[in-house]
DNA sequence: ACCCAGGGTCATA
DNA sequence: TATGACCATGGG
């Protein structure tokens, strides 16, 4: 289906641990073309790393952060978690601990939520977790398997006890979905895209 | 001109 | 627990 059209993904564009997780906070309700323009300033700056981001002046930060949107508040995240990753040793620190653990301590730290946490688990750490975003939670709800306002713990649960502790599986699987939702919408009546939009010509409202 | 994007926090009831 | 306001840019 869906890997017969687009084939394997080779998720998360990034090149390192640190990139993904800085890009799974860029990323929150923002296009990814926006959120590349972003990362690339910060490499520009040679500013894709902990200490720098930690070190850098606020107004600085958010400038550079610009074209993800939310720049103010992506700035202070940004910062809140470099400071959490450098105390908690980098990756070989956090790299440690289980995967229950990890995934408490990264919601622990200001501005990372569910989703962006299980994001850096499943790409970052390559931890079996399976992420559940806006796309998939209307996609499964208009096939029938959801309600659409279960709470993000319930259909997390699901997805991975239906898939199994398969961390290629859960990677591809939720790539293919993103992956999809780029696709254009050729008119009605069957666009294929409408399950991941908001409004849907031929499905109605869900979600979100 | 409008709609939306790979969410999360905080205030309120 | 459950809504709602707020954050803000850029592409279609």
């Amino acid at each position: 289906m869906l890997f017969r059209a687009y084939g394997p993904q080779g998720w998360w564009p990034g090149d390192t641990p640190f990139e993904i997780m800085v890009g799974a906070i860029l990323t929150q309700n923002t296009a990814w073309s926006n959120v590349e323009k972003a990362i690339d300033n910060l490499v520009a700056k040679d500013k894709l790393h902990p200490r720098a981001i930690v070190n850098s002046r606020h107004d600085h930060l958010a400038g550079w952060l610009r074209p993800s949107g939310y720049f103010n508040i992506k700035a202070e995240r940004l910062k809140s978690f470099c400071r959490w990753y450098l105390d908690a040793g980098e990756f070989a620190g956090l790299d440690r601990l289980d995967s229950a653990e990890l995934r408490g301590a990264l919601l622990g730290v200001k501005g990372i939520g569910p989703e962006t946490a299980d994001d850096i688990l499943l790409y970052a750490f390559n931890r079996p977790v399976f992420v559940i975003d806006a796309y998939t939670r209307r996609m499964f709800a208009r096939l029938g398997r959801f309600s659409g306002d279960e709470g993000y713990e319930v259909m997390r649960a699901d997805f991975e006890q239906a898939l199994g502790p398969d961390t290629r599986l859960f990677n591809e699987y939720h790539a293919l979905i993103v992956r999809h939702a780029k696709q254009v919408c050729r008119v009605r009546p069957a666009c294929g895209r409408c399950v991941l939009t908001r409004v849907c010509p031929a499905a109605g409202r869900v979600g979100r």
